[in-house]
DNA sequence: AACTTTACAAGTCGCTCCCTCTTGTCAATC
DNA sequence: GATTGACAAGAGGGAGCGACTTGTAAAGTT
């Protein structure tokens, strides 16, 4: 039957996913909603509508309109710091491999995914529809991101100063957001010249 | 554009001006209006109120108001672009070293200039109350900037490849836009750690 | 010649009123 | 646990209208 864990860790996805929470479920709509209507059409009539239950379910489900924008900004939060950890996880001996997967993979994904896009171009100081919801936060997810890698980095072997570091992993991220607000190319070209680059500042 | 003599080099600023041309004054105080009052309360006959001539004459210099902002947004584009060129003029002999004061330069200028700080962070991707009138040249700006920087670099002597070069010219224009539209830090400092990083990148 | 003044058609902007829809909460019901 | 119906408060979306703005033209001024 359904085991321990109702909730799972969110990282790959659907996976052996049993019953989708009630939560779950309305979020996932939500997203989908907005990115195909917009946020400014999402109501929580519709949304209610589109999941299949009422409006008052919304509502307890995730309070107000504001606790639905954190939400689903929370999940693409999410989605996209857990491909920068796949990436990483999938290169346990080679930093620069698991940059440029990261860096390939973030650049894939964003512009596929309007949502993400945007809040990964917020991150970055454009605005957005849901910018004001997103003031809260902003300032902090690109420390967050750059939290994650310095997390993910520490395992890898580097001969550089704690500044030092710092520097070369705000430097990465900041080239990959800037490409994913103004592509100059094919995501995986563009990987290619940011693990070279960071190839040169990391190596000895 | 096409310089006859009578419009002398933007660098300096003032410098000896004897009597600046009709364009100049009516673009200035455009510029002027525009980061006092914003483009959208700046209007035809303000501005020659501004200046102190007729609407017409407003006309007669800049065409259209699409005009005027073409104007603007070239006069700030060139100011932008001067600041870099003066920076690699300081430092004949040190690539690093220009590039340091070229990013201190963007970096400390760009805040303080609004319309200056629009035009840097509309060639980046981010909204802005003149975008509309830049998607002409929006996607063109950064490859300008690129060039220039292209073209000043040529002297140094490095040893990198056209896509090497390539590659870390888009890294270093890439860092200083991302911190032009999201700063981490005082000017100096934030030039401190490009340099050192295009240090690493550039020297053998 | 260069600038100003006046005039004008076309179009945009901002505003107000009004009605609808939405939000968020409650209690009753299944 | 989820649904239904009801509700006050407020946000949102046109319709209409007057004022302002754009862009152009001609005639006047220094």
């Amino acid at each position: 039957m359904t085991a321990g864990a109702p909730t799972l860790p969110t990282l790959g996805g659907v996976s052996t996913a049993a019953l989708p929470s009630m939560r779950d479920r309305v979020v996932d709509a939500a997203v989908v909603l907005t990115t195909e209507v917009g946020w400014a059409k999402v109501t929580m009539a519709r949304l209610a509508d589109e999941v299949g239950v009422s409006r008052q379910t919304v509502y307890n489900e995730v309070g107000t309109k504001a606790g639905l924008a954190e939400a689903m900004i929370l999940r693409e939060l999410d989605r996209f710091l857990a491909a920068v950890t796949a990436s990483f996880d999938q290169h346990p001996d080679d930093l620069v491999e698991a940059i440029r997967a990261a860096a390939r993979a973030v650049l894939e994904v964003a512009p596929s995914n309007p949502l993400l896009h945007a809040v990964v171009s917020a991150t970055h100081g454009a605005d957005t529809e849901l910018l004001p919801l997103l003031t809260t936060h902003a300032g902090s997810l690109l420390a967050a991101a750059q939290d994650v890698i310095a997390a993910r980095i520490a395992p890898y072997d580097i001969d550089l100063g704690a500044e030092e570091l710092d520097a070369a992993i705000d430097m990465v991220v900041r080239i990959v957001l800037s490409h994913v607000m103004q592509p100059s190319g094919p995501a995986d070209r563009t990987a290619d010249r940011i693990a070279w680059i960071a190839a040169r500042v990391l190596g000895s």
